[in-house]
DNA sequence: ATCGATGCAAAGCGTTTGCAGGGGT
DNA sequence: ACCCCTGCAAACGCTTTGCATCGAT
């Protein structure tokens, strides 16, 4: 069980705010993700919001999954083979990936959130010098969920 | 100009002991991806390496891309756009990656190898009995290379 | 001589788009 | 009433695969 999830008002908020409606189905896809466990595909957010709104389609799904991520409710994930995961809770940068899996879960622990500052203080501005702008980072832990089989097929893994 | 790359009786080792043969298409394959600054697309290898190998194909760079991961030669970064990026050294895992043009760069920085146990030891003994058995870990500078142009598109970014 | 690798073309897969009809404001 | 959103299906781009030939051991 995640976090508290946003009711539907905060949410007509949101997406009313970067111009966009709120309808049946977007609240359908955000519930559906907020309320996921780890980080769904967008396969899998279909699958959980079907039961709710039966005829609902997968480009639907996508384009609202594109609506909230657009509204700052959710994030993209990328994934090394190409299929997208998404997070309800795009303030959480720090996850754990899995090699065999690909599943993608929030770290459950509070990190710093001035981490690169603290790691090499004047980093971020010799990076300005050479012409890059951080906004932002993104920690990942990888390795393997042991709940899902035994030993890893091969210990030099994927480190994407 | 990156980093020294492997020379021929090291490529041929490292593939061997994968099971997997030496040929003049993996050899400049993987002379294309070293080259390289940054971390090139399949594409980008590719045209790299038709110079030296005009009849070579796109599917010989993939497969090529593929082997040389199998012998941890190479690794494969995942991009939120779906395309997948190289990298031919991969022990360095922490990266710049561009919210306007997907391109993924080397931090030119030395960090502490140990970073996850100092940034709270005992995290991976908490998370492995979590049941997440941690083998490595990335960390990613998201923000903009000034020199591909001026602002942003938008302030909030998607954070892969 | 054997068996893996190449190269071509075609298939595959996740994702995006065009469009007519329906729903939100 | 207006315009956006939905849902279907077709298109898309990156990546993978089938298969006959070539090349490395």
């Amino acid at each position: 069980m995640p976090h508290a999830a946003l009711d539907e008002p905060a949410l007509r908020d949101a997406l009313g705010a970067a111009g966009l409606r709120y309808t049946r189905q977007r609240g359908a896809v955000y519930e559906g993700l907020a309320s996921a466990q780890g980080h769904p595909t967008a396969e899998e957010v279909y699958q959980r919001v079907k039961p709710t709104v039966p005829a609902i389609s997968l480009a639907t799904v996508y384009k609202a999954l594109e609506a909230l991520t657009a509204s700052g409710l959710a994030a993209k994930l990328a994934a090394s083979d190409g299929t997208a995961r998404y997070d309800a809770r795009p303030d959480c940068h720090y996850h754990l990936r899995c090699l065999r899996s690909g599943a993608v879960e929030d770290l459950p622990t509070d990190f710093d959130p001035d981490l690169v500052a603290r790691l090499d203080p004047g980093l971020a501005d010799r990076l300005g010098q050479r012409g890059f702008r951080v906004t932002g980072y993104r920690l990942e832990l990888v390795g393997y969920f042991d709940r899902e089989g035994p030993a890893p097929p091969s210990p030099e893994g994927d480190p994407t």
